[in-house]
DNA sequence: CCCTCCAAAAATATCGATATTTATTGACAC
DNA sequence: GTGTCAATAAATATCGATATTTTTGGAGGG
């Protein structure tokens, strides 16, 4: 006599429907940066209650993507080209960090993972799955640093990254570059097991990304 | 014919009283690591709505204080021996960024409130008052990275330490250290702008503290 | 004696209705 | 014009009541 989620293998909660949706529209720019989120606006658009909403945004807090102004209500985050100077450089800093503590911690298991996460990574080329693959890739490399919070944190960077993506709107158009060949290198220096490669190459293709969408960002 | 607050200058939203008593009732240890949190329990305690407390709980979140479990409630975050090594380390890194980058960018106004912080917290030695003091100290200190989300990540990482050192439970017979003095170290390489010494005086100073902590936390 | 399964109890999640607060607008002085 | 202020409108915050889920505590089999 409960609702028998319509296909959908299974549909938890309200709240977590509405935090998936908000983060999605925060993420792709549907809610522009910087704009009010109206609770009602919402209420209607994901045919909830207020509660749900509310607690999703307060739980998008965490993730930065909200920002929540007592008693005046929440507002997709802001955006701009300081802050996105910010991510590029605490990325840096801290996958730097994680992906020397997995490479140190090198384990087969990791190993193997990492080599699924690529080859599906290379296999969705072109793809709708691709954004996923890539993001299961970048996530693997720090998986085995032993470092949950390091490990959050490098979540929510790369998710801040991709929002900029979103935001900077323009095609990418990738000049001269051969994304896959940088995350080959990537892997496999992690693969050999040498930090200081692994890290040069994954911090330089977060530099070369950052450099390209720092230039759409200018009129931010 | 509203609640006019009792003498308290301002008594804002429900949600903010609930958040400030609940991250208190973590950071001190009433309630334990780990401890399963009931709504219907707080709202009781706290004589608000369940909304209200839900709401904080979610905000806590943020702070690495609550962890939410989908359908199953809130509950304190665990601690473990691991957990606080790990958050000594990403102090570390972090705080080493940021004072660099703020003692790089200093300012006579920076320099300035540096001086009165550490003059304050010189005269609340002792007292009631030095805890807040000591914890504006630390964040003058970073407070010109003009990096907001690394302060940010540092002030979670700050009281996530209070936390552990209040779980320590015994007494801190800080043996045959000097606190002042680390202080003093610090602050005088940062006012000289010597950003090598500070940062190598900062970290020894929480290097030191992290070892006592470490030291106690076995049994957790 | 140990599982499995099913009610009862407890807790969480969510809704709809209010109370409070903030934002807006237009009249009225200056 | 321009600024202030009150009345109105809009939105947020909060409550109390339900609906759903998860947990608990046995009651029977095996």
């Amino acid at each position: 006599m409960n609702m028998i989620d319509t296909q959908t293998g299974k549909e938890s909660s309200a709240t977590r429907a509405a935090y998936l949706s908000v983060r999605d529209m925060i993420l792709t720019g549907e809610l522009p940066a910087g704009q009010k989120i109206k609770i009602e606006q919402l209420r209607g658009k994901l045919d909830m209650g207020a509660s749900p909403v509310r607690e999703a945004l307060s739980l998008l807090t965490s993730d930065m993507l909200v920002e929540r102004i007592d008693q005046r209500g929440f507002r997709a985050a802001a955006a701009s080209p300081e802050n996105f100077a910010e991510i590029l450089k605490l990325r840096c800093a801290l996958e730097d960090m994680a992906l020397r503590q997995s490479i140190a911690l090198a384990t087969p298991d990791w190993e193997e993972r990492l080599v699924l996460a690529h080859h599906h990574m290379t296999r969705a080329a072109g793809t709708a799955q691709f954004e996923e693959a890539h993001k299961v890739f970048h996530k693997t490399l720090l998986s085995n640093a032993a470092s949950p919070m390091m490990e959050r944190y490098c979540d929510q960077l790369y998710d801040l990254n991709i929002r900029y993506r979103n935001l900077a709107a323009s095609e990418p158009n990738y000049q001269t570059r051969d994304i896959p060949a940088e995350h080959k290198d990537i892997f496999d220096a992690a693969i050999a097991r040498d930090a200081d490669a692994a890290s040069a190459a994954l911090l330089s293709h977060y530099r070369l990304t950052g450099k390209y969408l720092a230039l759409q960002l200018t009129g931010l």
